[in-house]
DNA sequence: TATTGTTATACTCTATAACTATA
DNA sequence: TATAGTTATAGAGTATAACAATA
């Protein structure tokens, strides 16, 4: 296979991965439970805070890979709620450092599986060997979604 | 391996494959070239087109996953862009038929490679073992997306 | 009466620009 | 002067509800 074959080969992935991905994101957010208060984003930070620990504003941002902004309003929701705490740097007090509290905790617990319900339903309809196919490529899809 | 800990490794693989979905979404969507004045949801209604040939909105918006009034809106954006051409249906007048047009293919072809160029990239950082296990992936993820 | 699509309206999430406080 | 975060504002994309036209 030419190095310029290679180069197509991944050009038509890069197509259908896209496609695969913009609809799977579209299928997660419709399946969202409605009855939990907390968007898709606000428990995607929730769940770096239980993973990483305390972070600042700036942190979290980058992390997610959203704007300050973005991040200020949605720790602001999140604080609203008692789910996080936000107290200022001792080293630089420009510095917000955000903590989860133990309901924020016990909310990501409690919703974790709710939430992931209708995926995990999906995955069990899989046979094994797609299954397995899926677990090879989610650190894979982690990576792409990280670089750089 | 019992058949809890098939359900428990499942819920681990639903979690870490929502959040690499919905990060890997935010990517694409940021890297999304600013030049294109098409947003990504209308070239994937050109795609669809493009592939299956003509349709109407509701099956235009039952494709895409998303509600009639929306892609009423995102068909009238391509139409106002001469992308796409829309017609009443000669069999049921309450229907309308969505055609992609010359300009339209054209757009698609020529922005497809521009488009997917951040990803081509990022998978051509890949090794080709990755790249295989996302070759394989891809189709299932593309399952999940549109399953039921 | 049911269905297809549209219009009107509002909501969610995000971004950019301008600003405050601190370094 | 530069940096961390916030406030103000705007834009993109989507949804629900009410409506029009047709079946």
């Amino acid at each position: 296979m030419s190095s310029k074959a290679v180069t197509r080969a991944d050009a038509g992935l890069a197509s259908t991965l896209r496609v695969a991905v913009l609809r799977l994101r579209r299928r997660l957010v419709n399946e969202h439970a409605p009855d939990n208060d907390l968007s898709i984003g606000s428990m995607a930070v929730l769940g770096a805070l239980a993973k990483g620990g305390e972070a600042t504003i700036g942190e979290l941002a980058a992390h997610e890979r959203v704007q300050p902004p973005s991040m200020t309003r949605i720790v602001g929701c999140l604080a609203d709620g008692g789910y996080v705490e936000r107290r200022a740097s001792d080293t630089d007090r420009r510095q917000v450092i955000v903590a989860i509290t133990e309901k924020g905790r016990a909310t990501l617990e409690a919703d974790k599986r709710r939430r992931e319900e209708w995926l995990a339903r999906r995955l069990a309809a899989l046979t094994p060997q797609e299954r397995a196919i899926l677990r090879a490529a989610a650190p894979v899809l982690e990576k792409l979604a990280t670089s750089e």
